[in-house]
RNA sequence: CGGGGCGUAGCGCAGUCUGGUAGCGCACAUGGUUCGGGACCAUGGAGUCGGAGGUUCAAAUCCUCUCGCCCCGACCA
């Protein structure tokens, strides 16, 4: 939407023809244009790097929220809460957490008008205080494994922010494990590794590469990083998720100790894995275009709307009629997975508002909504729908003509065509511009400037060429990736240091 | 923390160089004509020009200080 015309400015020039969608490139003109015309979020601008979340952007964080915490019931968990505030003491316990953490705090120092004792820090991940807790509750292995998440904001001042993808307070979960030991506590970091990867493909349409970070991109305080990377259509990398082996690091800070079976004291194996507001980020960066947000059916507030059409009383009531019936039935539909605990029922939206067809055609399709139905005098007469989705794709080409029978009937399956092409373009996009990489001036050609792609490269596995990597192009590796994900494992060359290399890993610029 | 940019109506901006009635588009309100891809006409409401100080007969405009936001780097989900 760089060149794009602008929601009811009449000064910015239209794009009545060629008409064709382009993919979005670049941070931050299109990016941003695309949330606020859809009206996403805006900055808060009175307070630093945050953003204030609209009704419809906030809509898609529960659909995201919903999914997701039925996922993990599913696998067990229960939601608990903790609180803000952590006492500072608590974060400079682990070694590594505090090392990572300390430039990114927000401390309170101040409460009730004198100055306090102890400092407060704005919880940037609640691994301390949840820790503290634990250690209380824990007490011998029948207390695990003990399985808590905790839908929750956290602050980190980071130097620059980016909307949705980088914000100082965002929301989040971040689920926190205990266990008897270290096979259990691994096969939990695998499990919701893959809870994130499934969801991010199946529901967000957004393929991801599930990898292990290395030493120097790791969480501050694990043993282990596991993560899911996306594909940004301007070639960087997003994180979109991360699941933490924590070994026993916490459980000694905090003394989260339990009997085992044998009546000797040991301490706790813990986990922990989060995901954040940043996913809708992701989202807007995975699917949209130049004319605006395209969303996932199944993370869409609206499946479709419908545009009745006429000149005057008699035409509007009788297409009023019709709209309702429509509506009516659609709103029947339940989209859920067949055994799910929730019920997802499609929403659908009957635009009445006093404006002409055009200008809600517009207004619906910047904001992503995947099934636009137009509705008038001659369509009631036929019994017909018009339809037309989101974005060309096998679920609709243009605008169908088709009876509204039929056009009920299969409706659900038409919306899951959709999600699953969605899927489809953004994997064939991603793979489309993925490269395998061998020689080091390919690879700086590959990232100069703004540029960026998938780069599938061998590197020697050490901290000071991932270092040069980074200094020289900014270029990171995003992860190692696991078995299945990416390029069959085979061992070469490093592309900087000429060194042997176990297998390729992924590289690009990240978010 | 470095480098750049910007604070003027709800939103997007012009006006600042060269001081002299506070402007434009959209949005909003009312009435009318319209309505299958962003309608048009008429009328109207809406502002301590980020803040403080200074220069001047006169400051959005010049000077000093200050606050905030955005973008680009270094750090990060």
């Amino acid at each position: 939407m760089s060149k794009g015309p602008k929601e009811g400015n009449k000064d910015v020039e239209k794009d009545k023809e060629g008409r064709i969608a382009t993919r979005a490139e670049s941070y931050p003109d299109w990016y941003q244009d695309v949330i606020r015309e859809a009206e996403l979020a805006e900055p808060a601008k009175v307070v630093k790097g945050c953003m204030v979340i609209k009704p419809y952007g906030y809509a898609i964080w529960e659909k995201i929220q919903r999914e997701l915490d039925g996922r993990f019931k599913d696998t067990g968990h229960q939601n608990a809460y903790f609180p803000l505030l952590i006492p500072q003491s608590f974060i400079t316990r682990e070694a590594e957490h505090v090392e990572g953490f300390a430039p990114e705090l927000a401390v309170v120092t101040h409460a009730g008008g004198e100055a306090l004792e102890e400092p407060y820090v704005v919880r940037p991940t609640s691994e301390t205080i949840i820790g503290h807790f634990f250690s209380k509750w824990i007490g011998s292995h029948r207390d695990l494994p003990l399985l808590i998440n905790q839908w929750a904001n956290v602050m980190r001042w980071e130097k620059r922010t980016r909307m949705f993808l980088r914000t100082t307070e965002f929301l989040w979960q971040e689920g926190h494990t205990a266990h008897a030991n270290h096979e259990e506590s691994l096969a939990e970091t695998i499990r919701m590794l893959n809870v994130y990867g499934d969801f991010s493909d199946q529901v967000l349409a957004m393929p991801v590469v599930r990898g292990i970070k290395t030493e120097s991109e790791k969480f501050a305080g694990a043993l282990q990083s596991f993560c899911i990377e996306g594909y940004m259509q301007d070639g960087k990398a997003l994180q979109a998720g991360t699941s933490h082996d924590l070994g026993q690091n916490f459980g000694k800070a905090f003394d989260v100790k339990f009997q085992n079976e044998r009546g000797e004291s040991e301490y706790v194996w813990q986990t922990s894995w989060g995901v954040s507001t940043r996913l809708i980020g992701g989202l807007i960066m995975s699917h949209s275009d130049d004319q605006g947000l395209v969303l996932p059916p199944l993370v869409a507030p609206i499946h479709a709307v419908i545009v009745p059409i006429y000149r005057n009383d008699a035409e509007k009531a009788q297409v009023m009629e019709a709209a309702a019936r429509v509506k009516a039935q659609l709103a029947d539909i339940d989209l859920g997975p067949p055994r799910s605990r929730y019920r997802d029922f499609v929403e659908v939206v009957i635009d009445d508002r006093d404006l002409r067809p055009g200008a809600k055609y517009y207004h619906w399709e910047r904001r992503g909504v995947p099934v636009r139905i137009e509705l008038g005098p001659r369509d009631v007469a036929k019994s017909q729908v018009v339809a037309k989705m989101r974005i060309d794709s096998e679920a609709g080409r243009g605008k169908e003509f088709v009876a509204e029978s039929d056009f009920v009937a299969t409706f659900r399956d038409r919306l899951l065509r959709y999600q699953g092409e969605l899927h489809r373009l953004a994997r064939e996009r991603r793979d489309g511009a993925a490269i395998t990489l061998d020689s080091w001036s390919d690879f700086e050609a590959a990232f100069t400037g703004e540029k960026s792609t998938f780069a599938w490269c061998h590197w020697d596995g050490t901290r000071e060429t991932e270092a040069a990597i980074k200094e020289a192009t900014q270029a990171t590796i995003r992860c190692v990736p696991l078995d299945g994900q990416g390029p069959a494992a085979e061992p070469g060359t490093c592309i900087k240091s000429g060194k042997p290399s176990p297998r390729r890993v992924l590289m690009a610029k990240a978010y």
